[in-house]
DNA sequence: GGAGTGAATGTTTTT
DNA sequence: CATTCACTCC
């Protein structure tokens, strides 16, 4: 649509209509919706509005994104370093693209990669423009937009084949527009039946690794006649011919997985014109956050649609691409320039989050990057800390020091302003590093709090307890069946499986109903027969009040109350159980802001987030790099920089100077994320699967422009354990080197590792004598002393149940049934009784 | 079906 | 080292 379109006699009263009721009917895009004869009617209405009134949302943006904003058609690439307000740009663009009248929200495709950088964005377009968000149907992920879009033309995808049950004859299948949609546990599950029966060893060709393979080929939208010769020979030369028969699968079981969302919708905007043309038209702006993210499947996709007006606007960047291993292509923000000629870029690069010594070591590393877009960083902010740069002596230590040094940071040390837990990050490469940090928090009573780990909807009990809904919902959802059939225990095992398998296929029916017939048939008997016949009715039974419209809540108690779920998980003895009980009690909540169990499960398909409620009391937070991006700490440890675990070995190994570059761009990330104080560390030795290892520091640290780094004194050089040299030497080596001596050193840096300085501190080294660890910062908090006594039940979060042994000031030493003796603070420990009942 | 044994295997993770 | 998983044996 032209930028000047005519302005046709409607009033300003008109544009508030326009807004606020557009919003209030949530926006079911049916097909009659794609209707462009009200288009030009908002143009001309807004453009007098916006004559009429200045535009708040773009007050206080630089001009870098008031370009970014003001740039509304055509092509535009906004490069966003980080921390340079490009969700604040976004949110403007979005805005202005509403009060311009280029768009209503409806006609907006704002994608973005996770459901909570969706959230968030809905909610900032919420804050800056009234309830308009909500009436915003296509702002999501990729995949939530591709289910929307996929549900309307699944009877697109299909194909013709051979009849299984008439000899000879062939037969259509196509997906319907009811399709599930298996996570990652399905589908490796069912990949595994097809390898048995493909009668591989699944031993030395397990399901979780065609699983990965066929991802990686649909993350290249490669479907399997597209695979390329040199690939074909994955999987010991069958991985093509297995995916074809899971596609083939997939079709029947009326089934997609996660990648053929993206891959559905692409072929049949390819295949059929007229419904690209029509979404073409319908999607007048397109918005896409985090574009260095996008993998191959995603860029085509994004062609596809903005193929005719070139409406579309990129952010992301570059520096910050750290998803190659999962298919995303930083090509495709290099190339955006080629992709989409004439367009135009846009880079923010006013830093609003961190400190000019901050942005500068980040700057100083990410240069060493080849084919970048390039960008330069700047802020106003003051100067502040350097990069403090510390080494230690191992990994424990490297513990212990950030652990005393978080707690010092909260009264204020070293001259800098106090900062609460919640406050500091510390960001590793890998998960298995936080282990250390555990342990050692655990011991001082330091509260921390892990980001990452098994998402809640992936828990064993929850994706259980979905199974049932899935199955009350719909019966021959053949997958759910498979899963709960015996979970709870109900005595079938694989033989009754089995049979009831053999019976649902030789009559041409559900699982379920199978199973109904083997009860019917008696042909299961026994135990499990009059067991299997419970479940049946109760699946009967639930699903006579879903059709009935009882309550979805109390339905969801009643299905996991009368299956015998919630029981299994009550007898159930092992540590984690109450935790489990405890994530149930959560999943029945989720349910309320549903209007029923089958909007809940379509939801939940896709939304893999879990966000816990309100934290009471302050934490450090503890998690990977890869987790961080996108958030910000006044205070950020970077601990285990050293060569080997980060840069990590294998990226470098599996994708050698890319892999390197990326390890490269995670640094980048890991700095930038800090707003104040960023504290890098390494450890000289360090446990790896159990034997000492000792690591050289991180060819990043070499990369650190000294002026903006501080070096640290470890605390072991202290009470003598190094001599003057030592000291010296440890100084050099936390510098990876040669800073003072030579330059050319610094020049051909490839060697820095072997620095003399880490030679000499790696040679001088005895074990340093320890500080004493002696709580001195710590709280103590008497009732929880006073609370236990030598020889108590207690119950942890973590290792579970224990007995007391011994008490020694606020900590207490527990052997606990599971996990061995520990010495715990008391504040961490629960009556036994008091953890042990915690009711369904 | 469950406990117990032994061998293998140790990045990053969203949808 | 420590966790996971497949498998065996009651």
């Amino acid at each position: 649509m032209a930028d000047g379109a005519p302005a046709r006699g409607k009033t300003g009263t008109h544009r508030e209509r326009l807004l606020p009721i557009r919003v209030r009917s949530p926006y079911l895009a049916t097909m009659t919706d794609l209707d462009e004869s009200e288009a030009f009617e908002g143009a001309s209405l807004s453009s007098r509005a916006m004559a009429a009134r200045p535009a708040p949302y773009l007050d206080g943006l630089n001009e870098a994104q008031l370009r970014a904003v003001n740039t509304l058609d055509g092509p535009v690439l906004m490069l966003a370093g980080a921390g340079t307000g490009k969700t604040r740009a976004l949110t403007a663009r979005i805005a202005h693209l509403l009060m311009q009248g280029k768009a209503r929200p409806n006609e907006i495709l704002a994608v973005t990669f996770t459901n909570k950088a969706a959230r968030e964005m809905r909610e900032r377009v919420g804050r800056m423009m009234g309830e308009v968000a909500e009436g915003m149907p296509w702002l999501g992920t990729f995949h939530a937009i591709c289910v929307k879009l996929l549900r309307r033309h699944a009877e697109l995808i299909g194909k013709t084949q051979m009849d299984p049950l008439l000899e000879g004859a062939t037969r259509d299948i196509h997906l319907k527009s009811n399709f599930t949609i298996l996570d990652t546990d399905d589908q490796t599950r069912l990949l595994k039946q097809l390898i048995l029966a493909a009668d591989m060893d699944e031993k030395r060709w397990p399901a979780r690794q065609l699983s990965g393979i066929i991802d990686h080929w649909k993350n290249r939208a490669w479907t399997p006649d597209k695979v390329p010769e040199h690939e074909a020979a994955a999987f010991d030369g069958r991985g093509v011919d297995l995916y074809r028969r899971y596609q083939d699968r997939l079709l029947t079981l009326n089934a997609v997985d996660f990648g053929d969302l993206l891959l559905h919708v692409i072929r049949i905007f390819q295949e059929h014109d007229d419904v690209l043309e029509q979404y073409r038209r319908w999607f007048r702006y397109i918005l896409v956050d985090e574009y260095q993210d996008t993998n191959v499947a995603q860029y085509l996709w994004l062609r596809l649609l903005a193929g005719g007006h070139r409406n579309i606007c990129c952010v992301g960047d570059d520096d910050q691409s750290i998803y190659g291993w999962r298919g995303a292509e930083v090509g495709n923000i290099l190339r955006f320039e080629k992709d989409f000629e004439g367009a135009e870029v846009v880079r923010l690069e006013q830093n609003y989050r961190s400190t000019p010594h901050i942005l500068a070591a980040a700057s100083g590393v990410i240069a060493s990057n080849k084919g970048r877009l390039g960008k330069t960083l700047w802020t106003d902010a003051d100067e502040g800390e350097k990069v403090r740069l510390i080494g230690h002596w191992d990994g424990e230590e490297e513990a212990r020091w950030i652990g005393e040094e978080a707690e010092a940071m909260q009264g204020g040390t070293r001259g800098m302003r106090p900062f609460s837990l919640d406050d500091m990050a510390i960001l590793v490469r890998a998960a298995h590093q936080m282990r250390a940090f555990e342990d050692r928090f655990l011991t001082i009573g330091l509260p921390y709090r892990v980001i990452g780990g098994p998402r809640f909807y992936e828990r064993l009990e929850i994706r259980d307890a979905m199974a049932y809904f899935r199955l009350v919902v719909s019966p021959d959802d053949d997958l759910a069946f498979e899963r709960i059939v015996n979970t709870p225990k109900r005595g079938l095992g694989d033989k009754a499986q089995g049979t009831i398998q053999r019976m649902a296929r030789s009559n041409g029916v559900s699982l379920l109903e199978g199973a109904k017939l083997c009860v019917r048939t008696k042909t299961i008997g026994g135990k499990g027969g009059a067991a299997l016949k419970e479940l049946c009715d109760g699946l009967d039974r639930w699903r006579a009040e879903l059709l009935d419209g009882r309550d979805h809540i109390h339905l969801a108690e009643e299905i996991l109350d009368e299956s015998g779920y919630t029981g299994f998980w009550q007898n159930d003895k092992t540590p984690e159980a109450p935790g489990r009980l405890e994530n149930l009690k959560e999943l029945v909540k989720a349910l309320e802001q549903f209007e029923n169990l089958q909007g809940f499960l379509e939801h939940v398909s896709l939304i893999m987030d879990n966000d816990a409620g309100a934290e009471e009391e302050p934490k450090i937070t503890l998690m990977t790099l890869h987790a961080a991006k996108g958030l910000e700490f006044p205070v950020v440890f970077l601990p285990g920089w050293e060569d080997g675990l980060f840069p990590s070995q294998r990226s470098m190994d599996e994708s050698g100077l890319k892999g390197l570059e990326e390890e490269r761009r995670l640094a980048y990330v890991g700095i930038t994320r800090a707003e104040e104080v960023c504290t890098i560390s390494f450890a000289a030795n360090r446990r790896v699967y159990g034997q000492w290892q000792s690591a050289l520091p991180s060819r990043f640290i070499d990369e650190l422009p000294q002026d903006h780094v501080e070096v640290l004194t470890p605390p072991g050089l202290y009470g003598g354990g190094f001599g003057a040299t030592g000291m010296a030497a440890a100084q050099k080596s936390a510098m990876g080197g040669g800073v003072d001596s030579d330059l050319e050193d610094r020049a051909t840096r490839a060697d820095v590792y072997n620095s003399p300085g880490w030679r000499r501190l790696q040679q001088n080294a005895t074990r340093p004598v320890r500080q004493p660890t002696e709580a001195k910062n710590l709280v103590i908090d008497a009732s929880a002393v006073s609370a236990f006594a030598v020889g108590d039940r207690v119950f942890h979060q973590k290792f579970g149940g224990g007995e007391v042994m011994g008490i020694e000031g606020d900590k207490l030493e527990v052997e606990f049934d599971h996990a061995g003796t520990k010495k715990i603070v008391g504040r961490f420990l629960l009556a036994e009784a008091q953890a042990g009942d915690v009711p369904f």
